[in-house]
DNA sequence: TAAAAATACTCCATAGGTATTTTAT
DNA sequence: ATAAAATACCTATGGAGTATTTTTA
């Protein structure tokens, strides 16, 4: 499980479109669409109901927006922690 | 970021060895080294101190255990809820 | 018909294993 | 001499990109 990916979930959330998203995170369209797949596959639920060119949240989908949140705010608040005194940074 | 990464540091952590993590992951001991190297490399910091033939927590490996904690707990929670009217699981 | 997502493919990086070496007890 | 970690090497999987197709607004 890659938290990366959970951080995708939660921009294609924010932006309500996974070209946007994808856009905002530098990266391209088929690359967020995979990791959105990705991590529906690792969480055994669909996060996405996919409808044609656009997409909408799932319950499941809503569901783990408090857990992404969590997860990502804990780990780049970890990475600001332990760096704090690292200048380069 | 790999979630089953930090998992394996908290592993290391309380067994206070790589191998017998290894062996309560069922992975073999290079694989949870290079999963710590990996973690040490993504967050910048030495998470152990290597001793030869043994090792020991760096200041910053005890920071990051509370951080670590929350995550993997937070991760495993949430495909428990997600998953709770899943009989197959 | 244009804009957004999915699919097909190729390529490279990462992850995992086995075998071996190093190190300290 | 033994037990634990590191290193070297190989293979396989996964992730990212480009190009293209599908879909619907």
């Amino acid at each position: 499980m890659n938290i990366e990916h959970i951080e995708s979930f939660l921009y294609v959330v924010k932006y309500k479109s996974i070209h946007k998203a994808a856009n905002a995170l530098y990266l391209t369209q088929p690359t967020v669409s995979a990791r959105i797949k990705s991590l529906e596959d690792s969480l055994g639920i669909t996060l996405f109901h996919r409808e044609g060119r656009s997409i909408s949240l799932t319950d499941s989908g809503k569901e783990f927006i408090p857990f992404a949140t969590n997860i990502v705010e804990s780990y780049y608040e970890s990475k600001k922690y332990l760096n704090r005194n690292n200048p380069s940074l």
